[in-house]
RNA sequence: UGGGGUGUAGCCAAGUGGCCUAAGGCACCGGAUUUUGAUUCCGGCAUUCGGAGGUUCGAAUCCUCCCACCCCAGCCA
């Protein structure tokens, strides 16, 4: 995995390097620890780069862990997503792992902490517990129940694996400090009790650990060095620190934690995420339009584009919001080189040419790529009628327009100029045909006597071309934080028209059976990619990004 | 004075007391090349590092105070 030949030495390579000089470790093992609740977002992908990356880097392992402590919320459903998006973005784990396989190895530091008193079984009631935790300015409260014997402990513990008490009747504490400042150690639940069967487990248990307790000592029996999380558990990192100096674990490793990607215009809760899909407002965690990596691999962004996102977007511990323009100039980059070109007409116009002999036709050796002669020719047919674009003809132009319209001259790319001389509309006013003639001397790009012709449109024969569907995605939502009303639902932000679908486009020959895992520039418009619903007698094309724009630009700052 | 963090251009982000009158990318603004208004190429874009003091021959980097923003009161992760 090296699309980048020098990796960023960001604050959490300088600290493995520190560790590595030290001689604290000779090796370093991470780990990328989702919960199978949901979807993988563009959030995932950074702490995927960061831990298999390191890995990677550093001749190391990663391990996949799936964190499944709560059977309620999770599902092997998520499982198999996950692990093809981890796949598909380019990683191999060195193995793949469950907290559930440690439940007995948990359930024995359990036993272990009550033993040496760290530990008890707490009877009160969930709201009473609220209570005595007291707030973020005052102290918590003992609990009534935080003195009882190790014996007692133990006993109650043991039947509360047993099956013998209802769900919310007891729970697993850490005794440690009711009073203290950081609200994570006034005494921790760490077993809750729950007689709900495990994706994995089935019904063997029915207490299940808490994520402090697991994660940190799922991290140490795997070995792990350096445990990369997101800023919102630096204040765990004392309790996660608490459990591994506590019990026999077999190493401490090293919390690190760095900040969340954000991306503007999008949301990047799973909670919200979760909401769109259920809710019916996208077509699926891999609706094109979401940040999930489903998402983006079916709108078409390469693996690679996403790797290099990520990196260009680098690793702090700084709040951040990235531009999407960020996210679409990496794939841009990627594709520019890699992606064949072709054309394409989305709102057709006939343009018939009337000086073109009807029957007759040329055959245009096109190459596919402008700058990479590897990539081939193809050839094209021109004729008397074809179809151009309805946005590069405008009957009353503006300055600085340099398409066609009413006596006006345009190239056709990759043939010769036409002079458009009247305008068909139907009695509705709507413009239908553009009848034209074309100047022979023009062709192969020849300019005679200083004429210069400074439009040039992407046209597709009326007889050699196919039908297809085109899906044109904008912004999920029409804000660039939509969040930042609190007095509002965000998904009063969507965007209303984030999805546009074209149909009867008009597509030349060689779009017509796409090759395997190949984007197509479509000249001029943009990069597309086949969807998932796409087949032979029904071609559907995304669009990924369109192209960058200076007349759009331009346009905009005309209008408003 | 609950605790924990973060503050370098519109957005990311290097920088770890002297080569910093502060890299690089995105965005933006020029201009050149171009049968994609694409690509490519050249040039511009922080005398200043949240603010104020201080230490020092020398500070974005050290100290003090202040300010702003983010996270934490699940038997979620």
């Amino acid at each position: 995995m090296s699309d980048k030949p020098e990796e960023p030495v960001n604050f959490i390579r300088q600290a493995i390097n520190a560790d590595l000089a030290s001689n604290k470790h000779d090796k370093i093992i991470t780990r990328f620890p989702p919960e199978p609740n949901g979807y993988l977002h563009i959030g995932h992908a950074k702490s995927i780069w960061l831990n298999f990356g390191i890995a990677n880097d550093y001749d190391g392992e990663c391990t996949l862990r799936f964190d499944d402590t709560n059977p309620i919320k999770e599902d092997e459903e998520f499982v198999e997503a996950i692990e093809q998006d981890v796949r598909w973005l380019g990683f191999k784990w060195s193995r793949i792992a469950h907290a559930s396989d440690y439940f007995p190895a948990l359930y024995k530091f359990a036993l272990e902490l009550i033993g040496k008193g760290l530990a008890y079984v707490d009877s009160m009631d969930i709201e009473t517990m609220r209570e005595c935790r007291g707030t973020l300015k005052e102290p918590g409260k003992n609990s009534p129940y935080r003195e009882r014997s190790v014996g007692e402990n133990v006993d109650l513990f043991e039947r509360m694996k047993a099956g013998e008490f209802s769900d919310g009747e007891h729970v697993l504490r850490a005794k440690i400090d009711m009073q203290s400042s950081n609200i994570n150690l006034r005494d921790p639940v760490i077993y809750r009790i729950r007689h709900h069967s495990h994706q994995r487990t089935g019904d063997e248990w029915c207490i299940y650990p808490m994520y402090d307790f697991t994660h940190g000592l799922s991290d140490a029996i795997e070995g792990v060095t350096h445990s990369l999380c997101t800023l919102e558990f630096e204040d765990h990192r004392p309790l996660y620190d608490w459990f591994l100096e506590n019990v026999s674990a077999p190493c401490h490793p090293r919390q690190i934690e760095f900040s969340r990607l954000n991306l503007n215009y999008f949301v990047m809760s799973k909670r919200m995420l979760t909401q769109l899909v259920e809710s019916g407002y996208v077509d699926g965690w891999d609706d094109p339009r979401m940040p999930t990596i489903s998402g983006l691999r079916r709108r078409g962004f390469t693996a690679s584009s996403v790797r290099n996102f990520i990196a260009s977007v680098g690793i702090t511990k700084k709040a951040n919001v990235i531009e999407m323009g960020m996210l679409e100039n990496a794939v841009r980059e990627d594709l520019d080189s890699k992606s064949p070109r072709a054309m394409g007409v989305l709102k057709p116009l006939k343009l018939v040419i009337e000086n073109y002999p009807e029957g007759e036709s040329e055959t245009i050796d096109v190459a596919n790529h402008p700058h990479d002669p590897s990539m081939g020719i193809r050839q094209i047919k021109l004729i008397r009628e074809v179809y151009i674009d309805r946005d590069d003809f405008m009957e009353d132009p503006p300055k600085k327009f340099f398409r066609l319209g009413p006596d006006r001259e345009v190239r056709l790319r990759y043939g010769f100029v036409v002079h458009c001389h009247e305008v068909v509309k139907d009695n509705a006013g709507e413009v239908v045909e553009l009848r034209c003639t074309y100047d022979p001397n023009t062709r192969n790009g020849n300019q005679p006597e200083g004429r210069k012709v400074k439009g040039i449109i992407h046209w597709v024969s009326a007889e050699h071309c196919i039908d297809a569907t085109i899906r044109l995605y904008d912004r999920l939502f029409r804000e660039a934080n939509p969040l930042a009303d609190k007095n509002r639902d965000f998904t009063e932000s969507l965007n209303p028209d984030s999805l546009q679908v074209l149909t009867h486009c008009k597509l030349e020959l060689s779009l017509g059976s796409p090759a395997p895992d190949t984007r197509y520039q479509f000249e001029r418009l943009g990069y597309f990619y086949p969807d998932n619903d796409s087949d032979p007698s029904n071609l559907v094309y995304n669009r990924i990004v369109t192209l960058r724009d200076s007349w759009a630009k331009l346009d905009q700052q005309r209008k408003p």
